[in-house]
DNA sequence: GCGCTTCTCCCCTAAATAGGGTAGAGAGCA
DNA sequence: TGCTCTCTACCCTATTTAGGGGAGAAGCGC
């Protein structure tokens, strides 16, 4: 078989990261080539290793600096590797900013074992796994907003908003419709009124 | 053991409908309630339905209107089924639509019967089963974009960039940044020029 | 010093948008 | 038949944005 994944784990709690250490080593797909309890270890170590981690099992909460705020150094330092997120936490707050700042999956602590090296295995065959719960908030993520339009707003009311925060001008919502300009002024003046804005850049705002 | 969920296939090619019908159907989680090769059949049936469905497989390439189009129609039709998007394609507009449109799950063609099933029964348990490539670009699809901004705006551009996309008024970001609205508006002259674009949809467009 | 860039602020005109009306054509409903 | 709602389109004025110009101050490299 191919050469076994070099990876990092980095895990405050002594039990879990023993748990992580002992079943994950004992996999051939994986060599730990470190282990460590803080990020400010991996970051001192990286610039010694021999070879790159492939992959970095980073629990988000961590005494120090915490597992978010190294992300970004993380990627100077070892562009290469996939970083997996892992945390008890599972506001879409620090779900959004782990992605955003880079991180390949993301996993609560309540992932099984064998389902936690499933996912460090499809990180590197270019997967992005996700807890359930996980996935579930960074597709809704997507949807429109239900907040105002679909209640107050008309079905053609809705369309002009659409186009419109989609940052088309008035006169390209009229191309794009079919329809003239002063009618569009027409809908989005009502549109205004029943959200309660009175700029374009307040509509977008409000429906951020 | 519960009842098995109730779900309709939608799949035009008779070969991979029949296979697809075949296996699920004989799962005993699922009951395969509606089996057709086009959406339209599933827009007339469910209207007469004595129960609506639970699960939606939805070929997103379809004869007449495709799988994407009527996904709106569908959520008002039967508000409370987990529809299951299942395509050749990866381009992530089709993705994107899609998610947009309330797909609770997004598979590629290729994934095999097994992995079906466990998708078709993750979204039941909450969660949102996508193929890896589409994992990866949802992902990918939060990562700030390394365009143009980094490259050809300055610090104070970038920052009044931001600001604009939030939605801020020229005025607004100059009582933001605590200068004049003719600076701001200085500067986003200047990153128009840069960007090539003129006016602030074309802005918002290109940074999509 | 000199050139260059960046940030700041101002001038101008033209275009787009905001907000206030009015109004006709259709659809739906009592 | 009226009544209401929606979509359509136009009138008006005021504000905001777009795009052209110029210009001073500060910082950087040569």
């Amino acid at each position: 078989m191919t050469l076994p994944y070099r990876l990092v784990i980095i895990e405050d709690d002594p039990t879990v990261r023993e748990l992580l250490h002992d079943y994950l080593g004992r996999q051939p797909e994986l060599a730990c080539v470190l282990v460590a309890d803080s990020a400010e270890a991996l970051l001192a170590w990286l610039p010694d290793a021999v070879q790159p981690p492939q992959l970095i099992l980073l629990d988000i909460h961590l005494p120090g600096r915490s597992g978010l705020d190294i992300l970004p150094r993380l990627r100077q330092l070892a562009p290469t590797a996939e970083v997996v997120m892992q945390t008890v936490f599972e506001d879409s707050a620090s779900i959004f900013e782990a992605l955003r700042r880079g991180a390949s999956g993301y996993l609560l602590k309540s992932t099984p074992l064998p389902a936690l090296k499933a996912a460090l295995l499809e990180v590197m065959q270019g997967g992005a796994p996700m807890s359930r719960a996980v996935a579930r908030q960074v597709l809704a993520h997507f949807r429109p907003r239900p907040l105002a339009p679909s209640a107050v707003l008309t079905e053609r009311e809705q369309e002009i908003v659409q186009n419109l925060v989609a940052g088309l001008s008035e006169k390209q919502v009229a191309q794009q419709l079919g329809i003239s300009v002063q009618t569009v002024h027409s809908h989005s003046k009502s549109i205004y009124r029943k959200l309660h804005v009175s700029s374009r850049s307040e509509l977008l705002n409000s429906l951020r």
